[in-house]
RNA sequence: GGGCGAAUGGCGGAACUGGUAGACGCGCACGACUCAAAAUCGUGUUUCGUAAGAAGUGAGAGUUCGAUUCUCUCUUCGCCCA
């Protein structure tokens, strides 16, 4: 038998639907449209397993879509801003647009050869100045929205390096290159006004019924609203300090309160900045990082001040005000009071400090002497030690009622509390989408003119090792507009900012003179379902969601709050991992498998150390290389593989049985298709097993509708299988030749969207177009005339009865007294109860 | 520390709204073909037991005629946040 040659039929196939531009989007307003996008990848050089999972998996939704009729929208493009482009350049000493150009060439090439059902016409890269000439236009629209701002913040400063760094290029507090100490810098930088939206965006997810809960979840935290209040303390015994204001979510501990504490940029904190000891201190807080995680490891060290403050609940309770390197301006009001008693934090700082520490939840109701020791009390109790709250239910009570206390004394107000900040969006970086701003003589911001748009990047002969080239690029840094001279803000923006509306470019990807079309984006938007890995729940989608707020905002053009109606996280691809004797990682390629066990490759004599199954990852060498694996077992084999072991949204581990296996079964599959088309010349008269081969199609057909519509991409591999041993098994029966012909005919239309070059191949040989229509299930067809009644005694599975449906229990209960094999656990006992559940089973009780 | 989720054969995993636990694949065993091996095809494969049968979905309880599925407690693991 001839084999089924891949390499052939597979390039032919994509050639034929590149050159007749198959998947070319089809402008046709009165056709139900389907936007289907996976997360662009960003050109790093090669695809890897998990761009190969991502893509199967949308392209085979994509295929889905279109077979049943929708008018499908499937692009793809580049995130091609970013540090490693950057840092290639500055290694090898090129330019970052050549080095990103040739990763997106062999990218694209690679995943041509995936066989996806991609629009290319209507490919689009961030990096290019046709793209990011309407990202600027978007920042100064928002600019003038007033959704775009500057101010000084703090950023990771490389000492050494002259160079800001990202959080992730800060490892234990030193410089990923340098290894320098990094330093906390105050800069000049851009923000967007995301926290203006934030009630919307927490509300708003209510809204989105067809992303997963543990996405919706890990945004409300990230937005993070809290109920608290602000408590104003008055200050004892100073000029210029009357009060300091705190914002809290614990009012009802304030009884348990040993300290105040500031952040080092609250504005109390002028009135120090003179001190010596205050400005060690300063220095000292300068060295922890800028992240939250950075600050919650690092030592809690405070500068006592010479202020005392008064508790309002109890004016005797004076307590000292420190300043302390926990505390941020950025949240709240950058004051906080210390209860001890009742936070960890606040505990170790009392206990460094040697203040008083006071109890004032206790757990169970009469427990009034319960008191702190080394493990502050955090859980719910009842209040103690508290004057008019004692006894009271905390928190849960005890807040409400400490909140109107204070707010009817004046001490305070309620106030609603956001975790959320504002997304700086500033990058001391060269590669990436320019700031389309100017300063005048007196260092104040000004637009450029959108006709002066777009604010190219230049080129860049030589890297330097240091700094950011833009700054250092005086002639580009000049600008003449209108006969006056500006210097260029050479910040660049976040790449988060690039991907945040790609999107909605893919819609209009060649509109001139702006971002997108109102006609495009009000028929193709929101995208139906988004496809991608769960690394973004939080930040790239919440920037997005931001997004379209705030191009929505005061908008005639535009009127869309939510870009993604359905979300889909898929899981990682994962790989055994590999160690030679002496602890160092082997890659697979190197490693030989003899009678079940793992060797190296290089003598064959040590044998490999095998590790757990991990993500994969250049660092363990657990890496397969996508290329190869279709270059030796085909598109449609690698495919089905990645789908077929996992549910796609939790990690799959790939081997090389189960690619091996993909492979086979497309062999086979083939084989059975030759017996096929021979069946079909033979054969020509109606026959009775005709029926039989309708059922089986439309219970194949329905199982894999039912799979695709709730993502349960393994168990339509497990339907592929089993229609194919079925087949095999029943392809000698005499079917007539137009009933195997349209049964096979929708076999294979169902399994185009998962191994397309097959299916289309295999279709074409039957005489038939490979472009189809998704069959209909008969619902009729589905029912069976025979019925397997289980039969339990007790709840205990006897046996199982064969009977025509809709048979009564009466029937049924005779049927089983004939069945010796059952009838032997009655033993014509006296049956107490029955339960019975039409065409399924009955339960005796005796 | 907090939030979310998961736990089913040797392994990856099925089981729709509570109703035949282990679909499908891998691996393994046996058989066919072969001088032989690989490939291929066929059969079997939860555990204990020769069998009849019994036990069995992380552990323990509960609801129910019936629980992998629902409720509670615990253990372990994963992810996110800190």
């Amino acid at each position: 038998m001839e084999k089924y040659n891949f390499k052939i039929i597979e390039k032919k196939w994509q050639d034929h639907w590149e050159k007749n531009k198959i998947f070319k989007t089809k402008i046709d307003r009165k056709r139900k449209k389907f936007y289907c996008l996976e997360m662009f990848p960003y050109p790093s050089g090669k695809i890897h397993m998990g761009h190969v999972r991502n893509y199967t998996i949308g392209d085979v939704l994509a295929r889905f879509k279109s077979l049943q009729g929708y008018n499908v929208l499937h692009p793809m493009g580049w995130d091609s801003f970013g540090m490693p482009a950057e840092n290639a350049a500055r290694q090898n000493n090129l330019d970052p647009k050549t080095w990103t150009e040739k990763n997106i060439s062999i990218m694209k090439s690679q995943l041509k050869k995936l066989g996806l059902s991609i629009d290319w016409d209507r490919e689009i890269s961030t990096c290019s100045s046709e793209y990011y000439k309407h990202q600027q236009e978007f920042f100064l629209e928002m600019f003038d929205k007033g959704l775009v701002y500057r101010k000084e913040n703090y950023v990771n400063w490389d000492p050494v390096d002259q160079t800001v760094l990202a959080n992730e290029q800060v490892i234990d507090g030193k410089g990923w290159r340098s290894g320098a100490a990094v330093e906390r810098k105050k800069l000049n930088q851009w923000f967007f006004n995301i926290t203006k939206f934030s009630e919307e965006l927490l509300k708003n997810l209510d809204t989105l019924n067809e992303w997963p809960n543990k996405v919706k979840t890990m945004q409300k935290n990230w937005i993070g609203k809290s109920f608290g209040c602000e408590v104003k303390f008055e200050i004892e015994g100073n000029e210029k300090i009357k009060n300091i204001e705190c914002y809290t979510t614990r009012p009802d501990t304030l009884f348990g309160m040993s300290f105040l504490a500031l952040s080092i940029d609250h504005p109390v904190a002028k009135f120090y900045e003179n001190q010596d000891e205050f400005k060690k201190f300063k220095k000292e807080c300068s060295k922890t990082g800028t992240t939250e995680e950075s600050l919650a490891g690092a030592e809690k060290i405070g500068f006592k001040t010479n202020l005392l403050a008064i508790n309002p609940f109890k004016k005797d309770i004076k307590v000292p005000v420190y300043f302390a390197n926990f505390v941020l301006m950025d949240y709240g009001l950058g004051a906080v009071f210390g209860c001890p008693a009742h936070d960890q934090r606040d505990l170790d700082f009392a206990k460094k400090y040697d203040l008083s520490v006071t109890t004032v939840v206790s757990p169970t109701k009469n427990e009034e002497d319960f008191k702190v020791n080394k493990k502050a009390y955090v859980d719910t109790g009842f209040m103690i030690n508290s004057s008019f709250l004692n006894g009271v239910k905390s928190p849960s009570e005890s807040i409400p009622m400490a909140i109107e206390h204070l707010e009817k004394n004046n001490f305070g107000k309620k106030k609603i509390n956001f975790r959320l900040k504002d997304w700086g969006v500033s990058r001391q970086r060269y590669w990436g989408c320019p700031i389309p701003i100017v300063y005048d003589d007196n260092n104040q911001p000004k637009k450029i003119p959108l006709n002066m748009l777009p604010v190219e990047l230049p080129t860049i002969e030589k890297f330097k090792t240091s700094g950011n080239p833009l700054d250092l690029d005086n002639e580009w840094k000049k600008v003449e507009i209108n006969g006056k001279f500006y210097t260029r803000e050479t910040d660049t923006l976040d790449t988060f900012v690039d991907s945040s509306w790609y999107f909605l470019r893919f819609c209009s990807p060649n509109k001139k003179d702006y971002g997108f079309s109102e006609d495009d984006i009000k028929y193709w938007m929101p995208v139906d379902q988004y496809i991608g890995g769960v690394e973004h729940a939080i930040l790239h989608l919440l920037y997005s969601r931001f997004f379209m707020n705030a191009l929505s905002y005061k908008s005639n053009k535009i009127d869309l709050k939510e870009p993604f109606k359905g979300l889909f996280t898929q899981g990682m691809v994962c790989h055994e991992t590999y160690k030679d004797n002496s602890g160092n990682w082997i890659s697979p390629d190197e490693i030989v498998t003899i009678n079940g066990k793992k060797f190296l490759e290089k003598d064959n004599t040590h044998e490999v150390n095998v590790g757990p199954s991990e993500s994969m990852s250049k660092s363990k060498k657990n890496i397969i290389d996508p290329e190869k694996i279709i270059e030796n077992y085909g598109a449609d084999a690698a495919r089905l593989f990645i789908l077929s072991d996992s549910p796609p949204e939790k990690d799959v581990q790939w081997s090389d049985e189960g690619i091996a296996a993909s492979y086979k079964f497309i062999q086979k599959l083939w084989n059975l298709n030759i017996k096929v088309l021979d069946k079909i010349k033979q054969n020509n008269k109606d026959n009775d097993d005709d029926i039989e081969l309708e059922k089986l199609t439309n219970q194949f057909l329905n199982n894999v509708t039912n799979n695709l519509n709730n993502f349960g991409y393994n168990k339509i591999i497990a339907n592929f299988y089993e229609i194919f041993s079925q087949l095999t098994k029943k392809i000698e029966n005499n079917f007539s030749k137009k009933t195997l012909i349209k049964n096979y005919e929708k076999i294979l239309t169902i399994m185009m969207p998962v191994i397309p070059h097959f299916a289309s191949e295999s279709l074409k040989l039957l005489g038939i177009s490979e472009q189809q229509k998704w069959p209909i299930v008969e619902k009729e067809l589905l029912l069976s005339d025979r019925i397997n009644y289980v039969v339990q005694i007790n709840g205990k599975k006897r046996g199982l009865i064969v009977s025509s449906p809709n048979i009564n229990e009466e029937s049924l209960i005779q049927l089983i007294k004939k069945d010796e094999n059952i009838n032997k656990y009655l033993n014509n006992k006296n049956i107490k109860k029955k339960i019975f559940v039409p065409n399924k089973l009955i339960n005796i009780i005796i």
